[in-house]
DNA sequence: AAATAATTTCGATAATTCTAGAAATATCGT
DNA sequence: ACGATATTTCTAGAATTATCGAAATTATTT
């Protein structure tokens, strides 16, 4: 994974109606949820929702898939999980001290 | 932890220079790094680090510690822990499907 | 106390992001 | 084709962020 990228990621993941969008994915999980469905519990203005999901797919985070009138929307679990593992990446390599990953992150690379 | 709160921890991850400092200081461990070194590493105008430096600060990331004429960084461990478990957090709570988080992650409650 | 070193604060400018209304597009049922 | 629903694209103003030189700050050495 590439700094700038993963830099990506983790900018479009900082906006709080983006992060509540997604964690609403998250939470959703494989069935994912239909951008009405995110909008009513988000409660802002369907065209800015649509900006931010529009930055979340392009960031790789989210897909969109259309079933009829509505567009079901997907976090990208593999993603989310190459992301928490670049983080904690190398995590300690040039250490010259004891403890510090005393509960490393699993699935660093994903 | 609050949704404003990791949002804002990971819009300060989301910049190239501040992600690669932080990352450097993750690699660095305990015993951290000077201002200085990742300066060296950086390649970029001391002002401007200086900058991406106190909002990592600000934002709970990083510490600061001086030691003589130099200020060593360092990595906040358990914030990066208690962030990476806040995305994976509920993860799939409401799902109605079977596999998606293959590789959960690990210390997701800190 | 002066010179030097490490880093921050200030100030100004350029670039990006957020927000939301209006218009456009896609799909469905009749 | 028409009307209704779901969502996006366009647009632009406001707010935020990034950048960097110059000046200021804090600590060390002589």
């Amino acid at each position: 994974m590439d700094t700038d990228f993963a830099a990506r990621q983790l900018a479009e993941l900082g906006n709080p109606h983006r992060l509540a969008a997604y964690r609403l994915l998250v939470k959703a999980g494989d069935g994912g949820l239909p951008v009405g469905d995110i909008q009513a519990h988000l409660d802002i203005p369907a065209s800015t929702l649509s900006h931010h999901l529009s930055r979340l797919i392009w960031a790789g985070l989210v897909s969109q898939e259309r079933e009829g009138r509505t567009l079901r929307c997907r976090a990208n679990f593999p993603a989310m999980r190459a992301l928490v593992g670049f983080l904690a990446d190398e995590c300690c390599t040039g250490v010259t001290t004891t403890t510090t990953c005393a509960a490393p992150v699993r699935g660093a690379g994903a």
